[in-house]
DNA sequence: ACTCAAACTGACCGCTCGGTCAGAAGCTGA
DNA sequence: TCAGCTTCTGACCGAGCGGTCAGTTTGAGT
């Protein structure tokens, strides 16, 4: 028989349980019942909770952060292209991950230690805006970026029908008259 | 000596808690504490903790409804002004009750009680997308939806400042060429 | 066969939660 | 003054939560 590790089956169970019911929504009880294991067990693995979905966020965090730094080096006449495209094919990938994300964000975010992450989102809405400081092209970011996000999360199409449809209304809202 | 009516004050309150904590992380005990009675009292007033989120989203519901039978008497060609202005309009005026109904909306939309708002946003979403089928024009319409829902949540700019922002990025992504 | 650390567990803890209930307090019209 | 309602309350309940801990099981190296 093959052993599959424990921790990465909590892990996977934790994903299916938090993106179906949310975080705060689902107890260490529920994620023990459907691994198959103990309570005990999650926090000999996971110190609490929270670590839990830490470890499950954490991949696409890493990928943010490569992301926003590739960004740094793009001149400002290429940045946002680069932001847009850069950033859906990221959602995309990691489309459990964001969904989990926004979850706990109202809660999470503005802890001192998701500071960081706030910093990474700065940096992708100054690339959706052309490091423009104009109040209408940062809020025009703001709504690519959240409205990306949303249909990452909610929209059942897979990412191969997605992702053209995203870009093209990015660049629509986002670059006018280059369309 | 003015006295509030209790029942307004518990609304009053509980708005600006769930507000700041969300729903889940505002316990009855905390809106009880903060409008100076008995958490009992809260339970005379409203069956339930339910029942006080569905009090205070009650305004906005109805208002969404009464933009959805607008929207349904004007024609294809006129239909995404509409939409657009009129959702705008709606999510500006009623800010903190989109905050909370995105807040709750994983673990509520999917009742069944809930399958009429479902529907309301349907329609809205057919209105962005000028009544098209198309999967493109679809996602469009999903972004712009989410995109302006999650600014009015987040940005905290004033109504009279997002407005003009919010209207000509929707009209940039979803009336290509009438820009 | 023995060792020992890693993996795992059942029982338990303190706490918070939404909700119930019998009855007290306040108000109003007769 | 009293009756009868609305309003309000403290005490209590069962359930569920995240987390702890002492101790058992397991398995690889010797």
């Amino acid at each position: 028989m093959v052993r599959i590790r424990t921790r990465d089956e909590i892990l996977r169970v934790a994903g299916e349980l938090f993106t179906r019911y949310g975080f705060k929504g689902t107890s260490l009880h529920d994620i023990a019942a459907e691994v198959g294991c103990s309570k005990a067990t999650l926090l000999y693995h996971f110190a609490h909770k929270d670590a839990i979905l830490l470890a499950l966020v954490e991949p696409a965090r890493q990928s943010l952060i490569d992301l926003v730094a590739r960004l740094a080096g793009v001149d400002d006449k290429g940045v946002r292209v680069a932001a847009i495209e850069g950033f859906i094919d990221l959602v995309l990938r990691y489309r459990r991950e964001v969904a989990l994300i926004y979850d706990v964000t109202p809660q999470f975010l503005q802890e001192p230690r998701f500071a960081a992450v706030r910093e990474l989102t700065d940096a992708l809405r100054a690339g959706f805006a052309g490091r423009s400081a104009e109040p209408a092209d940062q809020i025009a970011a703001e709504v690519l970026l959240g409205g990306i996000a949303a249909v990452v999360i909610d929209d059942k199409r897979d990412a191969v029908e997605l992702r053209p449809a995203l870009v093209a209304v990015a660049r629509r809202a986002l670059l006018p008259g280059k369309d």
